[in-house]
DNA sequence: AGCACGCCGACT
DNA sequence: GTCGGCGTGCTC
């Protein structure tokens, strides 16, 4: 053995950083710590640093210590980009927790977790050299388009140089430029974030005396308009306050020349200001409402819950007004000075949700989700961070949130599987990482859900987790009454492309009739999920993943629902010849066209993804169904997450077999749920309400316990299932996919992985296997599921030995592009 | 993610 | 022979 040692240079004495930058990499990666820096250089803080050659990113510290790594030789820090800490001690530990737990990266976690316009990145920076000329004659024709745009703009970014060469790859010409002396080359790293700012315009303070300004107006002379703009002015500063610049022209209907002219004047005078993007509402506490006795009680009891739980699982029908109940709890962690978090589905954010917390928390609360822009995500950012904001309304991503002192998190919705992120890592349920971070903080935690997951309940039934069950609705509104239409008992001629029976159509008239509104739930998008050819049996199919293309009317083209492609229609068959196709099943296009024809007089909306595709459209569509300018709305789970509408008398379920029928161990459960929370859009406030359920397996076991609303009499059916099957909660699964170009490779990479494992888990896994899809953009998937007993150390060790598995993996050269890809907790 | 390195085909 | 396209691997 004669390896070349490498002797560490550095003292013990001297400090090192562990620091995540914002990429995706397996590790976190360690830069030295100049001495003069040791003092400001903080866990949580961002610091510069270079990355290879060129690039520098401001990555944050995540731990100091003083172990000098061996095998290279760090470089340095370049600066410290913050004074305090921008993540918090907890914050941190909760990233390091997520990228153990779910098994991704460090720097995936920080990915996620901050916002955009604090992920920093150097530039490139291309800049012309004046004193050296272009001579044609020294340079390639693409070495020339790049030095003449530089002898008229100066400088150029990457970016631009390779949109002038309408290739990524820059890089050759760009040195040879460089060396030939055109231009020089330097980075550039940039705040992103801009601070908002507004121009106002004010007296000059000589007139504030009223003698002074009534000379002033009454001996003014020429310049009427001008005249005219400082009336406004003085009407606008006395109605409204301060007065802006773009808001005074606006209103006094004048050009800025006019109000340029008075500045020169100095009668009026401007100042800009940074301002807030976020609306500063005023800080007051309103719950102009009553509990009922039954929600006083269920309050209580959570209450004396949190005195023996970290965790309250709060149960209550739908209806019950639950979100009352959090607005106490809520309010009484205000009083006392302290933060809260309410988590919501991403879709169940709806303005509907944000008017009532405005309304009742006022300028303590404020919304953080996907369509927040990017300087608005900082400015709340570092609200969260002073305690200025005390309530954030978030998606799972607010967990992030900078807290300083987080009392309670709310979980709305909680078995709403959008809490666990899909793609791309970290696979995180925000759920559950509240729970380990609110353990952390000593925080509380309440669940909240007229459907709860197996697993919470479970953890409620267990004593884990408080329980506290709500049974009646608010005011005693009934549970609508189910009612199921048989597909069998219809004539199979008249069946064929029947969307609407003559059962639901006539309840929908009579609901019309009594003024009420329809939700009818389709949970399929476009006009025909599938087509087969009549003669032979083909299935037109995605070019890249193996799935059936979904037809839309709206565009008149093939859609794939896996990785977005879209298709022109096929017409011929491309297996046998024939054009013959058979449409399958429906989508919510076609079930708001059949709607259309049956009720012509009838306003009917359609609500999904392709529907909402604007930042408003969702909200604008909410609106009009609650000022009940649409009659019937009909759509995916959309319409089902988190809106509450006074005047639906009735829902409809159309197709329900397809819901009861998906190859899944939780198929029941999200039968059910489903099932169950559309069930309660029906009847509101005083009446009734009722659901039609149409279906051909009219014997499936879950039918009676939806229909008595019983969740109870479903959870122990359930459980009873997963216990025998040994599925969650009495274990935990990791679900491991390799994917790969070429299928053979694909399959023999899954078999390695398998067999590593087994040597040590053998009992534990199931597969490998095909996935339902096999194929998505381009890569073969093969999978392998993981049954293991919920013993966190036990789960550490398994998943460690994953990662020694994967690595002998990728040490094999057949297996070295293969992509692994981890899921814990998979849904 | 960039960016370097190395391999390969198409032109002065 | 060299330029530019493209796949692969590393970043401290």
């Amino acid at each position: 053995m004669n390896e070349p040692q490498t002797h560490s240079l550095f003292e013990p004495s001297d400090w090192f950083a562990d620091v995540i930058i914002p990429l995706y990499l397996p590790k976190t990666l360690t830069w030295s710590v100049p001495p003069d820096l040791k003092e400001s250089v903080k866990t949580g803080c961002r610091v510069e640093v270079q990355v290879g050659k060129q690039k520098r990113y401001a990555g944050i510290v995540i731990r100091l210590h003083q172990t000098a790594p061996v095998g290279f030789s760090p470089k340095p820090i370049i600066q410290v980009l913050d004074e305090h800490p921008i993540v918090t001690e907890e914050q941190l530990k909760l990233w390091t927790w997520i990228a153990q737990y779910y098994m991704c990266s460090e720097g995936e976690v920080m990915l996620a977790a901050l916002p955009t316009h604090l992920k920093l990145s150097s530039e490139t920076i291309l800049q012309f050299n004046e004193g050296h000329g272009i001579d044609p004659s020294e340079l390639s024709d693409r070495e020339y388009v790049v030095a003449e745009a530089l002898e008229v703009k100066q400088e150029l970014k990457m970016g631009e140089v390779q949109k002038l060469l309408d290739t990524p790859h820059v890089m050759p010409v760009v040195k040879r430029l460089i060396e030939k002396r055109i231009c020089t080359a330097w980075e550039t790293m940039q705040d992103k974030y801009k601070e908002k700012t507004e121009i106002f315009i004010r007296l000059n303070p000589i007139y504030n005396n009223e003698a002074e300004l009534e000379t002033l107006v009454n001996e003014w002379k020429k310049a009427p308009r001008q005249l005219d703009l400082l009336l406004a002015y003085l009407h606008f500063s006395r109605t409204e306050g301060e007065v802006t610049r773009s808001g005074l022209l606006k209103k006094a209907n004048v050009t800025s020349a006019v109000l340029d002219g008075l500045i020169r004047k100095n009668i009026l005078e401007q100042e800009v200001r940074s301002i807030d993007r976020l609306p500063v509402l005023p800080k007051q506490i309103d719950l102009n409402f009553t509990l009922s006795p039954g929600q006083q009680k269920a309050l209580d009891e959570v209450r004396s819950a949190f005195d023996k739980h970290t965790v309250c699982l709060l149960h209550g029908v739908t209806g019950s007004g639950k979100t009352q109940l959090y607005l106490e709890i809520i309010a009484e962690e205000i009083r006392k000075g302290k933060q809260c978090l309410f988590l919501l589905p991403e879709i169940a954010l709806t303005t509907q949700i944000i008017r009532k917390l405005r309304q009742h928390l006022g300028g303590f609360a404020a919304v953080y989700h996907s369509k927040f822009n990017p300087n608005e995500r900082v400015e709340l950012w570092n609200k969260v961070r002073n305690g200025e904001v005390q309530v954030v309304l978030g998606s799972r991503s607010a967990l992030f949130l900078p807290f300083k002192d987080l009392s309670l998190v709310v979980v709305d919705e909680e078995h709403d599987p959008s809490y666990k992120q899909q793609e791309p890592p970290p696979r995180y349920h925000a759920r559950d990482a509240a729970i380990y971070f609110a353990v952390q903080v000593g925080a509380k935690v309440l669940l909240g859900s007229a459907t709860p997951s197996v697993e919470s309940y479970y953890n409620a039934q267990q004593n884990k987790y408080g329980l506290v069950e709500i049974p009646e609705r608010f005011g005693d509104v009934e549970l609508p009454a189910i009612e199921l239409v048989d597909m069998k008992s219809i004539p199979p001629k008249e069946r064929k492309g029947m969307i609407i029976t003559p059962v639901l159509l006539q309840a929908i008239q009579d609901t019309l009739k009594g003024g009420k509104q329809i939700i009818v739930f389709q949970n399929r998008r476009g006009y025909t999920p599938y087509q087969v050819c009549g003669t032979c049996g083909w299935i037109p199919k995605c070019q890249q993943c193996d799935v059936s293309l979904t037809y839309h009317k709206s565009t008149h083209r093939l859609q794939c629902h896996y990785c977005g492609t879209s298709y022109p229609l096929v017409k011929t068959c491309a297996q046998c010849g024939h054009q013959n196709f058979l449409q399958r099943s429906f989508g919510t296009e076609q079930l708001q066209e059949a709607l259309e024809n049956l009720l012509p007089d009838v306003t009917v909306a359609r609500m999904d993804t392709d529907s909402v595709r604007g930042k408003h459209s969702h909200d604008n569509l909410i609106k009009q169904f609650e000022e009940q300018k649409i009659d019937i709305l009909a759509g995916t789970q959309m319409v089902v997450k988190g809106l509450d509408f006074d005047h639906v008398g009735l829902v409809g379920i159309p197709d329900a077999d397809g819901i009861l029928h998906f190859a899944d161990f939780r198929v029941n459960e999200r039968a059910f749920q489903l099932i169950e929370q559309v069930s309660g859009r029906a009847g509101r406030k005083g009446q009734t309400g009722r659901v039609i359920i149409q279906l051909n397996d009219t014997q499936h076991p879950l039918l009676p316990l939806l229909m008595a609303h019983d969740y109870k009499s479903f959870y122990n059916n359930e459980i009873k299932s997963r216990k025998e099957f040994f599925y969650p909660p009495f274990s935990r699964l990791i679900l491991l996919q390799a994917k790969h170009k070429d299928k053979p490779t694909c399959h023999r990479a899954i078999e390695f992985l398998v067999s590593y494992l087994n040597r040590k888990y053998s009992g534990h896994i199931n597969g490998p296997s095909e996935p339902a899809i096999s194929r998505v953009r381009n890569l073969y998937i093969m999978e392998c599921l993981l049954k293991l007993p919920p013993n966190n150390q036990f789960l550490a060790q398994c998943k460690s030995y994953i990662r020694s598995a994967v690595t002998e993996m990728l040490s094999i050269e057949e297996f070295k592009s293969v992509w692994i890809s981890a899921d814990v907790d998979t849904l």
